[in-house]
Order: structure tokens, then C-alpha cells, then sequence
DNA sequence: TTGTATGCGTTATCAG
DNA sequence: CTGATAACGCATACAA
């Protein structure tokens, strides 16, 4: 059953020629003789041969896989990002080996140990926030990186959301319709896209001239307790931003909990496209960021830098994100 | 900066002993005098050596990786199965290949190439629909494979859900409230646990002696506008029951559809518990799937057979489902 | 145009 | 207890 495959020197010997005949037959070489050729084609057909990756590595020093490591797997956002990435690394070719830290630094700092020990060409990698940019430097011991959603260190290629913009043009939105109160919610406080989030929106209030107030958590479960005790605290705050799809969801509770004890209209604006955006009451207005783009982007700077023949320069792409505009920021119905 | 890394040898030399010594002292041999041990840990320390996985593979035969093949990875329920796979498999010190067919046997048949070439262990795998059991058994060759979700021939290893159950649990609770016209809707009916779960339904509804309606159609979009077209078409239908998490999203919007053009109440269960549940009004009553167990025990199974001394007996899991009752199914809300 | 020999980094075997 | 050696499968340099 287990029963060894087929090498180049089974195929070569079949086929009557030298091993390296074969394998220059199977990498395109133009020196061989089609009717060498032909004969080869029939060994590898006959036999079922196929190529050792394993062994291919090994020889040439790459591995033709990418590491990717995220905080969460099932998170939305990630999730998406992740498909992305599988479904351009196979376009191209490459092979990706998928791990998660948890944002924990010393979960991070193991998985990207077994990058190193399993030889993969390059890295797109999600920080976990306290990372130490230095650190995570030694330990990607020179594998090339891509940066998703948080940055590293300067000088290291990134893909990442123009996250003040997109708060700023959320904030917006919101003060366009005549709020003057406008909190902002949202976990982890310390993760790098929602510290600028949060600048994002601080720098609209400032600009209109008003306070800012944040809702913060640690955990969503939390951040559905805080933002309902901000809004029972602080009767004349009526709209809220979420700054990701957790939060959303959990301000979006939080809203529901409040208005259950009283009539109280909240207008909010969420972060994603969750698709439950869409079902409830009213419809949530959303910034939506680019997942596609995030993937995308990222595989193909990195595949860049892998085959690049001369320094690439710096790679550092900042993506815009989108609002879509739905109802529960205060516009009139559309959909 | 490529500076190639130190290997066996070059500690050996450090360390003044022979490569063997060197190698023995990683895999913690016990024949190994504690001096030169000493000797050996300080050389690695010095050296900031790493194993060469790649190496180990070739000279092994075993990769330590497991490829995972799904349909896609951010469905919902997928990306939570996968979640727990990586987790699961990080915890064993396995590694994990993430490749996905879109439900494309096509697809798979590269996907499943890709996996033989790099040598993997073994497979996890959530076959496309229209799979021929045999080609893959063919494809996979010989490498173990645990099945999951779906299932590929008798006599592999699988972890599935009990659907027929699953779904009689969730009409036999509508048919406890009163309700006897209810329908069924799922897109892509060809895909096993469809095909399952409507059995299921159908059981139900026949031993109530009732008739079925079923609500098919090839995707989303298009299955949301047959359900709404059902409901329209039979204004006595009150109930309906969707067979997955893309479905139930479909139905609620629907149901919503509907609803906006005049008064009509429809019950509904859904099918995975997804996020927005909760947040829809009234909350859905779903069947909820195991995920955590899924991707457990798809791991759990496939490294056992990997690492059987002798041969395993057949590993069959079949999980059940829980209703999670909220308010949709016509039970009082109750959250 | 083709074949032979060598090495990639490990580990198992076996002799010392 | 330890060290030299061979082999895993492939691809390259070099010889023919």
C-alpha cells in the first residue's frame, strides 16, 4: 500500500536515459531530443511519477510556500483575507501554510518559529499588539514579510487600511446629520488599527469643534455592557461609531438594550460589511474595507519580493476603505 | 543578510563532537554523556541553530503537515472548522496546508495534486460535489484522509453531522407549534448534506402526514428570490426551514421581502448559528453545529492514523446538532 | 544533446 | 557512549 513512489532515476531508467535528462525534461529544459522526450513522457505516465516537492526544496534552497500567520481565523475580516490570500498564492503557484496567534505575543513568536524551521520563502503576518518590532525582526530571521492591517517596523512592505480616513469619513458622515454627541466603541483598545480609528475620529470632532467619547473594553461581551451604560449615563448621546465587525455587533446589542428599556433612536455606523448589516433595523451604515484588496495585495507584493531580481524598493500599499451607505447612520431608507 | 544558516555540522564543529552526536542530543537521545551535552546545547545557543524541517522531511519521509481542503474558507462555518483545525493541529505540533476547490472538482483534482507533490502526511477533506469516490481515492494515493462534512467512501475515516436528525429535530419542533405547511429551502440540493438534511425534513413531515415543499435554487441571490416567490405563491405557508447559514440568510431576507408588502408573520428555523441570530427581530431559532468538534476530531482522527502502531479500526464521528430555541420558531422570546 | 557525480541537511546504521 | 557513512530525491556543474 505504502508502497515507495516512483523517483527521477525510476522514470530515467524506464525511459533509458540519464536521471538528469529526466529532470531537465520536466522543468522545460530546450536541450532534448523529442523522440528522448516522447520516451520520457511515456515512463512518467506509465509509472505515475511525480515530482518530491520535499526533495525540490531541499535542493534549491525554496520551498515555494508562504507562511501565514493571522491573530483569529474565523474572524470575518480575517477570514476573508485568508481566502484571498489561498486563492492568488494558488494562482500563482504557491502553497500556503496557515497558523494563528491569538494575539499573543508569545504564541506569535512560536509559530514564527516553525516558519523558520520549515524553510517558507516569505510571511504575510498580523502583528499581535506589544509586539516588539525588533524582536519580531530576529525572529523572522530574514525571511521576507508583508505587513497586514498592522505595520512592523518602517522599511518592511505593507498592506494596510487608510484606517484614519475611513474614521474620519464615518465621523463625518455622523456630524453631517447633525449629531453633536458621538461616542466611539471598541475592544482592545491598544491594537494598532483601532488607535487610529480612534485618531480618525478624534481629529473630526476636534475639527467640528466638539468632545470625543470612547467606549472602551476589553472584551466584546464588555464593550456590550459599556457602550449600553454610556448611552443610559449620557441621555442626549445619540450616535455611536464601532471601530471593527465585533464591535459593531456588540454596539449594535447595546442599542437593542437600551431601546428595550425606552423609546431611544441611537444612529450608528459599524466597521466592515458584516452581512448582518443588511438585516436588521434599520440597515447599518458601514465602512467597508477592501478584503480582496487585502489579499491580494498582500501575496502579490510578497511573491514580488520573493522573485525579484534586483532590491525591490519599499512596497507600501494604504487602501481606502468605503462607505456604504445604509440607514442607521440617519439617512433615509435605500435599499 | 541571506547568509545561509548553521546546520548539523557546524555545531558539531563548535562543539567539537561528530554530527550524529549532535543530531541524537536534538531528538534527546539518552546515550549522551552530560558534559558533552553541555557542550552541544551551548554550541546551538551560540549558533542560533534551527532544525531544517525540509531536510528532516526528505531524510524522514514524514512532513509533520496535514493539507485541509474545503469548498471555501470564509463561510462561516467552514473558517470555524478550520479555526479549530489549526488550533488543534498547532497543539500537536502538526503543520497545517490551507487549499480550497470552490466546489469544483476541477479544482480539487489540483488541489489534491498539489498535496501529493508536497508529500503531506494526510488530508482533510470536504469533497467538492460530483466528486467520483474512486478517482479521489485514486488522487489521494494512498495518503489517509478523514472526511468531513461529507462523505467520500465507506470505509474512511469521517466526521460528519447527524443532518437527517438534525433537520427532523428542527420540523418536528415547527409541527410542535402547530405549524403544517412548512417549507424547505437550501441552494445547491445536490450537495450531500442537503441532500441529507432534506431527507430529514421530509421524514418529519411525512410521519405527520403532511406533504413537503421544497425551495431550491443554484445560489443565494436566486434562492431568496424563491422563497419569497413560494410565500407569495402560497399564502398559507407560515414556516420555513433553511438548511445552512448562506440559506438562512437568504430566507430571513425573504421573509422581509415579503413582509414589506404587507402584514404576514412567517416562523422560521435557520440552520448554523450565525452572528446575526440574535441581532434580527424576532431572534432566529437555529440548528446549531458542532464546529469546535468538527475540526477537533477531524485532527484528533487523522493523527491517530498517522501515528497507529498497528492498523486503526474504521473512525466514524457522527455529531449531533442542538437547537438553540430563540423566538423565530414561534417560542416566546426568550433571551 | 546527454550522462555522471555531487551536495542540499538530516538521521539511521553500524563500527569503534 | 560516540563518530563516520550512506541515503532520502532532486537539480546543477561539468564531462563526454
Amino acid at each position: 500500500m505504502r508502497s515507495s513512489r516512483p523517483t527521477v532515476l525510476d522514470v530515467a531508467r524506464l525511459a533509458g536515459v540519464g536521471a538528469s535528462t529526466v529532470s531537465r525534461c520536466l522543468r522545460g529544459g530546450p536541450h532534448l531530443r523529442p523522440e528522448v522526450q516522447e520516451r520520457i513522457l511515456r515512463a512518467i505516465a506509465e509509472l505515475g511519477y511525480e515530482p518530491n516537492e520535499v526533495a525540490r526544496s531541499l535542493r534549491g534552497g525554496r520551498t515555494n510556500t508562504i507562511g501565514v500567520v493571522f491573530p483569529h481565523i474565523a474572524n470575518t475580516f480575517f477570514s476573508l483575507c485568508i481566502q484571498q490570500i489561498e486563492q492568488e498564492a494558488t494562482r500563482r503557484g504557491w502553497t500556503v501554510m496557515l497558523l494563528s496567534h491569538q494575539e499573543s505575543v508569545a504564541q506569535q513568536s512560536k509559530q514564527l518559529a516553525v516558519l523558520r524551521r520549515s524553510r517558507v520563502d516569505g510571511v504575510i503576518l498580523t502583528p499581535a499588539p506589544g509586539s516588539d518590532p525588533e524582536q519580531v525582526r530576529k525572529e523572522l530571521h530574514g525571511m521576507p514579510v508583508v505587513a497586514l492591517d498592522r505595520p512592523l517596523w518602517t522599511g518592511v512592505d505593507h498592506v494596510m487600511l487608510r484606517n484614519r480616513e475611513a474614521a474620519e469619513m464615518a465621523t463625518q458622515h455622523l456630524l453631517g446629520h447633525g449629531y453633536g454627541e458621538i461616542a466611539c466603541a471598541t475592544a482592545s483598545p491598544e491594537i494598532y488599527s483601532f488607535v487610529e480609528r480612534i485618531a480618525g475620529y478624534r481629529a473630526a470632532m476636534a475639527r467640528a469643534g466638539l468632545g470625543d467619547e470612547l467606549i472602551l473594553a476589553e472584551d466584546y461581551t464588555r464593550l456590550r455592557a459599556a457602550a449600553g451604560e454610556a448611552l443610559r449615563r449620557r441621555p442626549t448621546l445619540r450616535a455611536i461609531i464601532s471601530l471593527s465587525n465585533m464591535a459593531t455587533f456588540a454596539v449594535v446589542q447595546a442599542i437593542r438594550d437600551v431601546k428595550h428599556e425606552g423609546e431611544r433612536e441611537v444612529a450608528m455606523i459599524g466597521f466592515d460589511d458584516v452581512d448582518f448589516a443588511t438585516l436588521v433595523e434599520p440597515a447599518i451604515t458601514v465602512v467597508r474595507q477592501p478584503t480582496e484588496a487585502f489579499g491580494h495585495e498582500a501575496v502579490a507584493l510578497l511573491v514580488q519580493r520573493l522573485t525579484e531580481e534586483a532590491a525591490t524598493p519599499l512596497q507600501q500599499r494604504l487602501l481606502a476603505a468605503e462607505l456604504v451607505v445604509r440607514a442607521s447612520c440617519g439617512c433615509a431608507y435605500r435599499d
